[in-house]
DNA sequence: CGTATATACATGCAATTGCATATATTATCA
DNA sequence: TGATAATATATGCAATTGCATGTATATACG
């Protein structure tokens, strides 16, 4: 499984690369906040749901503002928070970064996996993987 | 799966640092040579086994020859090449990382699936998985 | 209230990484 | 054979990371 998935995870951020995209890590945040829809979110919210750590978080949520994907406002009910909010540019990215992402996990599942296959790995995944909303 | 794996890594790497021992990549490092036996490996025979880009392996290689694990020597048959063995120390702290390492992975996945999904989940990544050895 | 503690996020610094490229050696082939 | 390309490994440098800690705000509690 190790070996699989970090397999898998290097060819994707090299595809993306090839394609002047940004890394992998960028699209689980902006596709969490499009997920989200009108709930903003903070950055903590985010790091439980990609499992990046805290300063990881907020160096990336650096990056990506400057980038224009996100905007970062202070909140009013609690002074120490920031809300995180995606752009439309940064929903043109994502769904960019998706076309390349998607398509080549499509082919690589689909070649590797038969659908029921697919559904049973799905299923086993789905058990071992920490809750998304802890 | 990217989240299953993602956190499975992150936890096992915590777990190692938490008792002071090399980082997982070691580990798989540590593991292939003692699994080639007399074979002896070259870098580029483990890049391909454990993933590892080139640089980084000549750089981890560097720094486990630094702590002792290993022995780096230069081929006689290729004089660009070099060999790597491990040594009576580096077997050492490999038991003693599965002893950490291995105890955690059986946790966690008998504590999340049933054996016949175990099983089913090792075919999946089996066929998901590149070769060992390409 | 006022002080201690906890939470949210940011950041300086040293270590590590990735990229590009260097070095040394071997293979190819006109 | 000599020039050219390919292979095996190393490394300088800039960017990124992890750790530890900083700052600001919020909560708890005597």
């Amino acid at each position: 499984m190790m070996r699989a998935s970090r397999s898998l995870l290097a060819d994707i951020d090299q595809q993306l690369k090839r394609q002047g995209l940004p890394p992998l890590e960028w699209y689980d945040i902006l596709w969490e906040l499009e997920r989200a829809g009108a709930d903003t979110l903070r950055p903590q919210d985010l790091e439980q749901r990609t499992l990046l750590a805290q300063y990881q978080m907020s160096r990336v949520l650096g990056r990506m503002e400057a980038a224009g994907l996100i905007t970062l406002a202070k909140m009013e009910q609690d002074k120490r928070g920031r809300t995180v909010t995606i752009t439309a540019e940064g929903s043109r990215v994502r769904a960019t970064m998706w076309e390349c992402y998607g398509t080549f996990l499509r082919t690589r599942f689909d070649g590797a996996l038969e659908p029921a296959q697919l559904s049973s790995l799905s299923d086993l995944m789905a058990q071992l993987r920490p809750d998304d909303r802890p």
